[in-house]
DNA sequence: CTGAAAGCGCTAACAA
DNA sequence: TTGTTAGCGCTTTCAG
């Protein structure tokens, strides 16, 4: 006498429910195969009644498909990477889709060791999300076997790459400071080895350039509030002061915009500020609230998500794509009467 | 004529190629039942010069465990959900489970929708983190057959919840603030309906009266920079003014100093200034950095894996677990000649 | 000490 | 239109 069966019911189980085999019910569950319309109606629905959920491990060995992506990023703090996983998981979570989460450090060695645990687990796919300093070594990444998606963070070249229009989103920044009618437009930005510093700070000279207005050597700092803070003070030592200064991210705007108050100067009258990145608890807390260049990070992660569904279902991609950025309005650029 | 296999080795490559059969493969491979010590090193050995890697799906379906589990969380900037998910996953990984994520929203759907998801991808566990109102809407966590573990905010009952310590947490602030010679210490915290603030404003409470110092009554509002300088406007209304200023978060912490120098009070001279989170963006940006009580979140995380890795072992835990906060001394408390 | 065989839950030919 | 069967790659009795 064996025991009574216990656990979630099997596919086994709705079948002698509905008095029919095991692959009629499978035929029934995934819309496949040749059935009366009125027995698939009715597994279907006793199916439904019992409450049967497929089990996903027995449907992955069946198909060689896990239904999971890894997603490996270094960013310790969230603040990039969290959009982009929810772009991800927005777009992946509908198509049943799972995404394992890999806390990288810069260390090589150990995001080496993510990456064999994620393939132990039989991803279908990876994404790699980074700070972005310069394009970041992979050899880690080669002959995987898997599709490779880079989002944020340039990766192999032969590699699918989303990134964000980084010299398009200075564009948008400088354009707008040109419209509301400022002419010395000063750029305080990050360290010079991020491709994205010198992506904006090009987007930054050919506005000006196509304004004629005088360009000024952009000035390369830390990503810190403290940086924008005494990139001011060094501003404050070359007349003329500036009218506008559009900086690298928000940090360096917001230590901006406090070193202006200490200065006397009012944001947006005497001078303007437009910061990078949309990252809200600077923007919004930042006195007066920053006028920012929003990335789309989620939009990103959207996109990849897609591209990932596309070729885990076989398609081949390949190739960088830039999405656009958005100018975010606010007070540190708002009209002056 | 059959193809020839093409695709990772599978264990029967491997039994091919030692010419012993599968069942000997996993044996030697497992570390289980009884083999000769030289074929198990041989198969050993060549397993791992054939790059094989044991098929997890297939694994998974042989003992019903996928090897993962679910972290869903509504917290979308990931401040507090990364570091939770980085100690999660250090005890986790090695363990070879991996944390699959969703973000769920404040919509009690919509999170509904994320748990079946994870449940149809068959998570062997789940750990459930929130921003923490108050005890948050739990229905449909209830008889999902696998362990569920609330981080960071109270779950159900019955279920197994970490916590940080907040009120002990407070406690290390406030008698901080009495050690260097604070007398007149005031509390700024969040809104009244989160447990946290509650607990914390208990501690506060408890630390004065251990002092024979005159508690004050907390003043509460969001948790915003704004709010934050809003509060000191509001103290420096009733004379005498405090000394000391113990905040619920960085961010209140840090429109406080802002303020504070707006007004011409020294911070630490005139008025110290504590902070709850030790949020590194806040806390060292602040002017000057502030000292603030670590929740030791990434710990918080790791108790977390431990215990769920005990679960779903069989382990049947369940109650409230406290860790303890710990504080981080910067220049905002620091000692004045 | 090692091999053979059953079976985890499901899908997909192929038969009936 | 439905049932039968053979695996997917692995573990685990049970024989030998």
């Amino acid at each position: 006498m064996k025991p009574p069966r216990t656990g979630p019911p099997t596919i086994r189980d709705v079948a002698l429910a509905a008095g029919v085999s095991v692959g009629t019910v499978s035929k029934a569950l995934n819309q496949t195969g040749a059935l009366s319309p009125d027995t698939r109606q009715r597994i279907i629905a006793l199916a439904d009644t019992m409450n049967f959920r497929a089990n996903a491990m027995a449907k992955s060995l069946q198909s060689g498909l896990s239904g999971t992506i890894g997603l490996i990023s270094n960013d310790s703090f969230g603040r990039f990477t969290m959009p982009i996983m929810q772009g991800l998981d927005q777009v992946l979570a509908p198509l049943g889709i799972g995404v394992l989460m890999a806390n990288a450090t810069d260390d090589p060695q150990a995001e080496a060791a993510h990456v064999r645990h994620l393939m132990a687990k039989q991803v279908d796919g990876l994404i790699v999300t980074a700070r972005r300093a310069d394009r970041r070594a992979t050899a880690h990444l080669a002959g995987l076997g898997v599709p490779v998606i880079h989002v944020f963070a340039r990766g192999a070249p032969q590699d699918l790459t989303f990134l964000p229009d980084d010299r398009g989103g200075a564009v948008l920044a400088v354009q707008h400071l040109v419209d509301i009618g400022r002419r010395r437009i000063a750029h305080v930005t990050g360290p010079a080895d991020f491709e994205a510093v010198r992506l904006r700070a090009e987007g930054y000279a050919q506005t000006l350039a196509a304004a004629n207005l005088p360009p000024q050597t952009p000035l390369h700092g830390p990503w810190s509030e403290s940086w924008g803070r005494a990139a001011v003070a060094q501003l404050a030592q070359t007349a003329p002061f500036p009218d506008a200064i559009f900086c690298g991210n928000d940090q360096i705007a917001r230590g901006a915009a406090d070193a202006l108050r200490d200065l006397g100067r009012d944001v947006p009258h005497d001078v303007a500020l437009v910061g990078f990145d949309n990252w809200h608890v600077m923007a919004l807390a930042a006195r007066p609230p920053l006028t920012s260049v929003d990335m789309g990070l989620s939009d990103l992660g959207a996109e990849a998500g897609r591209a990932m569904a596309r070729m885990i279902a076989g398609d081949t991609l390949s190739g960088t794509v830039l999405l656009p950025c958005r100018l975010v309005p606010r007070a540190s650029t708002a009209h002056q009467e």
